[in-house]
DNA sequence: GGTGTCTACTCTCTATTGGAAAGTTACCAC
DNA sequence: GTGGTAACTTTCCAATAGAGAGTAGACACC
């Protein structure tokens, strides 16, 4: 078996999937990774940072209690974030990002920015539409 | 009133608006394009292409007419595609993208591609996490 | 004039998911 | 034993996604 670099097992790696097609892998990853929730936990532990939960709570305001839990443990399993857990009174529980879920900082912050830098164009284009339907 | 150049009245909008924040309209903007449909539907429609409605199904594999047909008229009503019907026999109708929605293309195309890039890794990621729990 | 074809929907029904709120566990201080 | 805290977990209901059948309008064929 002869060695491949990191690149070419990368470029081997677009050529075996393609979201395009129902039944391929990543397009159930497309759809895991394609949600606010999932967006705005790795914004947020953006840089290395490391958060506890209730922090991670507190700065994706609004969000609940279940769907945090459920978003942390689907990002962990699929070796996005590292969960520890420190045995203080109360324990502590802490998120970072790995090296794979920051591939994806630059890309979720890249959503989050362009839904907030484009915010009042696509407002605009409501109110065109629905003046006229 | 003073002008503001493209980039200045874009700055300004990055302040206003913060996805953090539950109330803010950018957050249901967020929720609206981190969505495995809309993503597919932009990386389709990339390059200025347009497509017609049953090119964009058979191009989307599995997905389903209503999903495809409310995918379509939302992105219309937010002003990241155009609708063009053709009055032939039986009636044509075209999608393409408007710089707005062009806009979105490289982040979408991105988030395609991190799927299918890294598919792999998180998928032994999964069987690391399943052994374990 | 009845039957069939085509595209782009639209409607209906059921299964899954999301959010709100209350409950749980474990430990310690008083 | 009462209360407090962090990090969940459970329950319930409403909203959404997907599967599948049905529709409209203009033909073309026989």
């Amino acid at each position: 078996m002869p060695t491949m670099t990191a690149a070419q097992r990368r470029a081997r790696a677009k050529e075996e999937y393609d979201a395009f097609l129902a039944a391929c892998p990543s397009r159930q990853l497309l759809g895991r990774i394609s949600d606010k929730w999932v967006a705005l936990t790795i914004a947020a532990l953006h840089d290395g940072g490391t958060l506890r939960y209730s922090e991670l709570a507190r700065r994706l305001a609004g969000v609940s209690q279940k769907m945090l839990t459920q978003t942390l443990r689907s990002l962990e399993r699929d070796g996005l974030v590292t969960r520890t857990v420190t045995p203080t009174v109360p324990v502590t529980v802490e998120y970072t990002l790995t090296p794979l879920g920051a591939s994806l900082q630059d890309l979720m912050l890249g959503i989050k920015g362009w839904a907030e830098t484009h915010m009042s164009e696509v407002h605009a284009a409501r109110e065109r539409y629905d003046a006229i339907r």
